[in-house]
DNA sequence: CTAATACTGAACCATATGGTTCAGTATTTC
DNA sequence: GAAATACTGAACCATATGGTTCAGTATTAG
């Protein structure tokens, strides 16, 4: 595994990730699916802006949509971004020293997971 | 930790990975420092070339360069990811199910690790 | 049926990539 | 000192963002 990296699929998520609405529509969506005008809204943004980023995050396999009626529904797509932790995980590693932190970050985030709960799926 | 996130670094960080040839400068610069030709004959570019993506990757903070007589010497820099590989495991932890794969892909890294040894450092 | 809602598309704007070529400048090397 | 080496900067090109406005189209509500 982590083994072959799809350059242009990795080329999409981190240029997908790479813009903090996007980062912050991620978010949101992790939390409860949203339509175009509840995400244009919650970012003080026009509906075309938004549709835009929509259109960047699914084209990187980070979102999916639906239409139904005259309502597009946004939801967190199948990518699950293993691979770019994977590639992110190497260039610590060949980093070295720090690569230890990495393990904190994790169980920090299990133990805040617990706390919470999971809330979708 | 892994509570505010520099979105400023993050985009930059993000964006400066979402291209091939920079991701192969790093991981080219994890096994040893190079200078520009170097790295712009590697890549098959030219110097010109090739210093925008160094100048990209350096605003980034994950590289860092040096200039002594006629030869730049490019190296990894400072940053060491850990804030853009939490806010990966952070999506990962809300996208639930998945998550414990990473576990598997760090704890593989580490065994590699362990076997390859650290080259730089 | 009319009006409001929700999205969509085209067109436009400024800026950033991803690259090139061409013309320098600064350092070595011979 | 002359020539090769290594980088640097300006200028140019095509394409992609990140956003807007304006003008539709399709659905739903009244």
């Amino acid at each position: 595994m982590v083994q072959y990296f799809g350059t242009a699929r990795l080329d999409a998520s981190f240029a997908a990730l790479s813009d903090a609405t996007r980062r912050g529509v991620i978010e949101q969506l992790a939390r409860a699916e949203a339509s175009i005008t509840d995400l244009a809204e919650r970012f003080h943004m026009t509906l075309t802006g938004m549709k835009k980023h929509i259109g960047i995050l699914e084209r990187a396999g980070l979102v999916v949509t639906e239409k139904v009626g005259r309502v597009r529904t946004c939801r967190l797509g199948a990518q699950d971004l293993a691979e770019e932790a994977g590639w992110i995980a190497s260039y610590h590693q060949r980093w070295s020293a720090r690569f230890d932190a990495l393990d904190d970050v994790i169980a920090e985030l299990k133990a805040k997971e617990k706390m919470d709960g999971p809330e979708r799926q």
